[in-house]
DNA sequence: TGCCGGGGTCGAACCGCTTCGAGGAGCTCG
DNA sequence: CGAGCTCCTCGAAGCGGTTCGACCCCGGCA
């Protein structure tokens, strides 16, 4: 292994010098930043990322601790992750993948070993046990996605709530009167995720204020429960003609499940959809769809987080707004 | 920051002592180990793994480098990033993530900087510019996936082309004798990635073998994309009555448009597919499957990287034989 | 001419852990 | 009774960086 030391050597300096090169961190004469940055070159010299660690007691790693759950987007979570390292890697820093079966103790296990320098936790709950957890750690968190109780904690995710009520608007607009919500998972309310409640509260929220009628049901992936939610569906709102859905998932089958029914997309049902940047285009019918950002969202921590380390900037809570596409699958209502 | 030195001084022995409790290099009486132990847990000591590195020369990590491709079935990806987590955790490793836009030079700032300990290195082309790249770092190596010249590298993979295989003598054993392929995203052709050519020529040996007449085109996962490939398949194959499905993406539009085009499933035209484990039930027909065991070969990879870091195993290529799992959207031909 | 100041470089201490050689205690055996 | 073991523990030398104080050299100024 080629150490700063070769360097130093090959270069006619001394380490401390070559180290100063790297770091900046005093200035060096052109002639001698020139001799080291050719040594370090010609010997294909790589900072021994352990040594830097203990030396500077700074890591230039990213943990990100990633649900491990089938009820989940996949997609959506596919695109934090590689937001955040292609991110993260722009500030040269390196992205440690966790999932959260090891629970809370796994981020005191990272955060303790000096593993990483700050923490992005994703797919929290509303009252998530990994929250007290990393503000004991004294090691920069931030979530994506929105706890009841942030505390001292900064937060990025999309405004879901006002998500829910662009769609209601957008649907309400087009003279639609009974609408209803094809929501997530059950599994995805009953533990508390926090996006779920919020979306269904704004939905709820808006259709009063606009005065329509509404039905919500969660919804598994499957074709039956496609199937189910639809029919639950049909009896609480009979004369539905609006549907806001909110299950990326669950999305291509419902769609077939509608044609199935005869129920045609946007003549006899408007559907609205909050699902990733690129898929809305790729369907028969293109969606109208508020787009979840997941790219910015994971861009955006990064960002926070790297601000926090700097030390300039306190938590926050960072809300997207949410942005509708207007496509072929609304319409006025007949 | 609790150090080694905190626990010794707290349990009245000398850091190398703790030293020898946590790795069990040498004998310690159970009377010192017990108090040791005590003292860690009071203290909650979490060794400083950037120190560890640096004195052992071992990080406990391995580099994941995943592709950041969008033409890529992306179930299919997470199913190895979180089953490579999951599997490295048990043996206390972790897990860097990094993409592949850094290109073979990322391979070596990781391997070089001491980083990671082994590389695991996903979506391998059949010519790969990161295969040479690797074999020179002098680190552990293993390939999810088949490159025409693997050389002293391991790697991990489903037998594509015995899966192709599979598929074809089902469909000829319920009789068919037109059948087609849906093949993959053009873009993942073109850029010679190894999955999609061997399943293509597993596909046309065993299609010549059985006498069958055959079609096959990639297919682009969009609406358009899914109707010029049905169109294609059916100019070249106009009395087809069973569809390959090697794009795990284009299965739900494909799917509609069979509908759209009174093709019945299976009484028209017999559909077998390839994809992640948990989807196969989840459509309206419940498809035959050869199941893609990403959380198999994500685990497999692990182990292989562990004998590999033990280094009692030479490297080696394992190709995991398919299963066919018969539903019912395969049918005796009519 | 002598002094001061600052840019550029060096040496050494340290970061927290692993590992190796050494050594003390207690035992067996000749 | 001392030599020779085994079993357990200790001290110290690194591992490869960062960083701080010290030092040298040189130019400017009184």
């Amino acid at each position: 292994m080629v150490s700063i030391a070769d360097v130093a050597q090959d270069a006619g300096v001394s380490s401390s010098t070559v180290s100063y090169v790297l770091s900046g961190k005093r200035s060096i004469s052109p002639e001698t930043r020139r001799r080291v940055e050719a040594s370090i070159h010609r010997l294909g010299y790589h900072p021994h990322a352990g040594a830097r660690a203990l030396a500077s007691s700074r890591t230039n790693v990213l943990a990100l601790i990633m649900p491990l759950r089938t009820d989940i987007d996949v997609p959506v979570l596919m695109g934090f992750v590689t937001s955040v390292v292609t991110a993260a890697r722009k500030y040269d820093y390196d992205v440690l993948l966790l999932t959260n079966d090891e629970g809370p103790e796994g981020l005191r296990r990272v955060a303790n070993s000096a593993m990483a320098d700050a923490l992005l936790v994703m797919d929290v709950e509303v009252d998530d046990p990994r929250i007290p957890v990393s503000r004991s750690l004294s090691c920069p968190t931030v979530l994506i996605g929105l706890p009841d109780e942030p505390g001292e904690l900064s937060c990025v995710d999309l405004d879901f709530s006002a998500a829910a009520k662009r769609c209601v608007h957008h649907l309400a607009d087009l003279g639609h009167e009974h609408i209803a919500l094809v929501g997530p998972s059950p599994a995805v309310y009953e533990r508390g995720t926090s996006f779920a409640t919020r979306f269904l509260r704004g939905f709820t929220t808006a259709a009063r204020e606009r005065g329509l009628h509404t039905s919500s049901q969660p919804c598994a992936p499957s074709y039956e429960g496609v199937r189910d939610c639809l029919d639950g569906i049909l009896v609480e709102q009979p004369r539905v003609t609006g549907l806001v859905v909110h299950n990326e998932a669950a999305l291509g089958t419902l769609l077939s499940e509608l044609r199935n029914r005869d129920m045609r997309v946007p003549e006899d049902v408007s559907v609205v959809t909050v699902s990733p940047d690129e898929m809305a285009a790729n369907w028969p019918i293109p969606l109208t769809t508020v787009p979840l950002p997941s790219g910015d969202i994971g861009a955006l921590a990064v960002e926070m987080a790297m601000r926090e380390l700097e030390g300039v900037k306190s938590p926050e809570v960072r809300l997207l707004s949410p942005r509708l596409t207007p496509a072929r699958s609304t319409a006025q209502r007949h």
